[in-house]
DNA sequence: GTCTAATTAATAAGGATTTTCCAATTGTAT
DNA sequence: ATACAATTGGAAAATCCTTATTAATTAGAC
């Protein structure tokens, strides 16, 4: 799974540094789709010289690439997710964590917008919002 | 339909200005999801003294009495929309402008996710991206 | 018409993420 | 091994949307 990144950047000219493939595993390895002080926090004990600005850098470049998937679920930061096929994704208003939606069927509906509209689409990002299990049982006292 | 706001105001308290029913006409007329700054901009000619923060007052009281929806269609800024009824948007990657999406059945895929997660459901949104009708023709060339 | 609390306008301040900068370091082609 | 260009790190700075502040104004009750 290392290979593939490797090989990717390697193809696009990028360069293949310790640090890429140290955010990349972390996204790959993952379902919480850190944020990136998220994962700048995750790789501060194997990476203490880590800088935030690498974490920038890097995911732009693995978006860049198609190796991760950018998520904005209407918080005020960008969430980055390795699983790039098309899922929904739920996120908690009450302690902010975002969940994969999985087996959900939705091509019906994509392809009805698809027939509808007369932009050309290229893709689409659908979020559900409520209260996860957790918050669900700590609210309920 | 400005009688409509005109007592939502005053049933839940708030005073009934001019300027709140400038913001909410414009919001009711366009169907073009204006952020805090194009609603200011649209009103510099009615409305010269109109300042950015009451414009950020009054849709947020708007949403509070339940007269508008707040968008976050992936940009840095919240978009309005007068519309209140749940319906897809999609945005267009060229020029930033976000369009309605009418007479989408989406209940089956709100159904199936509902029925398979253990989170509470609240609300969700639907975000499609492509290149709208105008900019494929300029781009075209 | 008066009164009072809410609202406005204008600007300053805030807040948080993301980008820039640049010297030091490192990957990689030769 | 060498050289060069890309990358990193650390901090500062930009971005820019949104909120707070405050004096002046205004809506609405009486």
């Amino acid at each position: 799974m290392d290979k593939e990144v490797t090989n990717l950047l390697r193809e696009k000219g990028f360069k293949v540094t310790p640090q890429r493939l140290a955010i990349y595993k972390i996204l790959a390895a993952t379902k919480s789709h850190p944020s990136a002080e998220m994962i700048f926090n995750e790789l501060q004990p194997s990476y203490p010289t880590m800088s935030l600005a690498t974490v920038y850098k890097t995911v732009d470049i693995l978006r860049e690439i198609g190796m991760i998937q950018v998520l904005n679920a209407g918080e005020d930061s960008f969430r980055y997710d390795a699983d790039t096929s098309d899922h929904p994704h739920v996120r908690c208003l009450e302690c902010g964590r975002v969940d994969d939606l999985n087996n959900i069927e939705f091509s019906g509906f994509v392809n009805e917008v698809a027939s509808k509209t007369s932009y050309r689409l290229t893709g689409q990002q659908f979020y559900f919002y409520g209260i996860c299990p957790e918050c669900q049982k700590s609210t309920a006292n």
